[in-house]
DNA sequence: TACATACTTGACTATTTTAGTCAGGTTTAT
DNA sequence: ATAAACCTGACTAAAATAGTCAAGTATGTA
């Protein structure tokens, strides 16, 4: 089980964009360099971000993305179900009337799977960009 | 994020091993067909789970495998260990006296992918096999 | 107005991982 | 003897990942 390099990196991308966001736009040229991500990569993580209504887009020189809410409203399962990061710990079909691949009852262990996924969502749910920042800034000192 | 197969399947496996394991040793090829699991995956999985102790051979005809320790002491973590099965979030590469990615200092990240594995892994040491034999013979009531 | 900056989109691809299969063993109870 | 069952290593098809590449469009500034 691991995370993928897109939701590290989209998660990774607005932290930074969340410490300069108050200014003005910030490009993907910046974040690209300041982060190391390929601006190609980051190009295809906005373009669902911002679908997903978690930045805006300014176009044009100077331009470059804003936060669409707040830090602190953003969580980070907003973040990775905009890029499709998903936490998949079930695979069972999950067929009409009946229970795990086609048997007849739930697998052994479809109970362990179901709250496992509850445990890291929960997790998700309550990080927000904000408390990311924070964290962040505090290292500083 | 997702699970594989090979985890999932280990677990499987020695709950439906820990089921039957009193009476004498289990085949892989009845926990093949109980579990709808291809036998020779199964052989794969059980050669790392035997290498690290958590289950015993028997060879010959009625051979099979039994649990190396008591249901109580193996826990989730162990199982995914044996099998290769990790949780990484953390990519960054830990070069000697650097941060993150060649970088000076620590990705924006590092800690929450740090928290994240914690939080995962918490999980994984406090379930043990008894307790998922034991919520699957509850579910039968 | 020209032009550079920066967003926008879609197609393409190399690499890696996964989820097995296959072929050939060895051991041992009956 | 023989069949059941473990044991091992090599191989592979398919999927996912982590990007790259190419060709745009929009807009602030000189």
């Amino acid at each position: 089980m691991k995370l993928t390099s897109k939701g590290r990196y989209a998660v990774m991308a607005l932290v930074d964009l969340a410490s300069f966001d108050n200014i003005s736009p910030v490009s993907l040229r910046d974040i690209s360099l300041r982060q190391g991500i390929s601006l190609d990569y980051l190009e295809q993580i906005f373009s669902k971000l911002r679908k997903k209504e978690i930045v805006q887009s300014v176009r044009g020189t100077q331009g470059g993305y804003v936060l669409n809410k707040k830090a602190k409203e953003i969580k980070l399962t907003n973040i990775f179900d905009a890029v499709d990061e998903k936490v998949k710990t079930v695979q069972c079909k999950k067929d009409s009337k009946r229970g795990c691949n086609g048997k007849a009852t739930k697998c052994l262990t479809h109970n362990l799977w179901d709250e496992l996924e509850h445990h890291i969502n929960n997790f998700f749910k309550e990080k927000s960009l904000e408390d990311l920042v924070k964290n962040n800034n505090d290292r500083k000192h």
